[in-house]
DNA sequence: TCTGGGGTCCTAGGACCC
DNA sequence: TCTGGGGTCCTAGGACCC
């Protein structure tokens, strides 16, 4: 099911991987909790989610583990557990389903959901008391006229709560706000905007999107314009989703020197990939490899495939191709490939 | 602040073709 | 041989999001 309904509703589960896990260790409730990496903060490794009572010491989401540790040293660290996310998430969803929505699942702990209810607040307050029923666990809802209205409403809304944005209250909510509060504006897009005179929302919304063309790209320029005037696709889709590439990294602890074992590396990370695009029943039609070396300096080579597949050893050795375009001079700190799809549906 | 892993989309430059 | 103007495809890099 796809369309544009009156009203446009983001589904966030709180602290989503946070409270997966409390939800198993009660009895670190009310503790900061921090989850990222092997649970060891003495490694390599980010923060994917802490708990409210960690974010008062100032840790956050992507945080290296390091510096969340100093400063937090009584935070409980623990170990990323994927597949106890994914049967959470599987069950908000169904939950969510149930509902009289179009539901277009964005990750883990997002939705969108298209509804016509006459009262969305009435409808949100129903999908926020259906998924603590079902899962014991709390979410906000924002409620808009467009997918980046609704998205933006959830962060007022949180925790626990449901907020409106619509094209009535934008400027009066946003109006004054950094462009970085806009859901696509990061940091770097933000000081870009800034070097041209445009810090606000409001700025944005008045500038010229031809302007923005010329410095930002001919799509991005006049996107951004529309992204300060609250303007988005309001067009929920319940398609499941399907994936334009699959990719495997790894940070190694220790930077690799020896160039052999950085060719053992990309040959194990080559099948991964594969085994991800068969089991999927997929091809790939072009392979491409990472190297970040030490301190940090990315880059990327890729290899065309001579013909769409999903056969682990044409994969490895494509990757091991495209890894002799690089330099093997430097310690290596990551290693990734990436397997591109070829569009589905052509496959037999 | 010594910076994960899984993704998506856009941009710019060069190759190539007519 | 001193050489235009498109269009399209490929590649590497960058920005962003969860």
């Amino acid at each position: 099911m796809r369309g544009v309904t009156p009203w446009v509703l983001h589904v966030d589960l709180d602290q989503f991987i946070a409270a997966v896990e409390l939800l198993r260790r009660p009895e670190l409730r009310g503790r900061p909790v921090v989850v990222g990496g092997d649970g060891d903060p003495t490694k390599r490794g980010v923060v994917s989610t802490a708990s409210y009572e960690a974010r008062a010491f100032g840790v956050h989401s992507g945080m290296p583990l390091r510096t969340a540790a100093r400063k937090c040293p009584d935070a409980v660290f623990l170990a990323v557990d994927r597949e106890l996310y994914e049967a959470a998430s599987a069950t908000v969803m169904a939950t969510l389903h149930e509902l009289d929505a179009i539901v277009e699942v964005v990750s883990w702990d997002e939705a969108f959901l298209g509804v016509e209810a006459a009262d969305p607040e009435a409808f949100a307050q129903e999908i926020r008391r259906r998924v603590r029923a079902a899962t014991d666990l709390d979410c906000s809802v924002g409620i808009g006229q467009n997918k980046l209205q609704a998205k933006l409403a959830t962060g007022f809304a949180k925790p626990a709560g449901v907020f409106r944005l619509t094209d009535a209250t934008w400027f009066a909510v946003l109006g004054d706000r950094s462009t970085d509060a806009l859901w696509g504006i990061g940091a770097k897009t933000a000081k870009r905007l800034s070097a041209l005179g445009i810090d606000t929302v409001r700025d944005l919304a008045r500038a010229d999107p031809h302007v923005l063309a010329a410095t930002l790209g001919p799509t991005t320029g006049p996107w951004l314009v529309a992204l300060g005037q609250g303007r988005g696709s309001s067009t929920v889709d319940s398609a499941p989703y399907v994936a334009r590439s699959h990719s495997r990294e790894t940070t190694f602890q220790r930077d690799l020197e020896d160039w052999d074992r950085v060719r053992a590396e990309v040959a194990v990370l080559g099948r991964g990939v594969a085994a991800a695009v068969g089991q999927e029943g997929r091809r790939a039609v072009r392979v491409v490899v990472k190297v970040r070396y030490a301190p940090f300096r990315t880059s990327t080579h890729g290899r065309a495939l001579a013909a769409p597949t999903s056969d682990p050893g044409v994969i490895e050795a494509a990757a091991l191709a495209a890894l002799d375009a690089f330099e093997g001079d430097r310690p290596v700190r990551l290693l990734g490939v990436r397997a591109e799809l070829e569009d589905a549906g052509l496959a037999d």
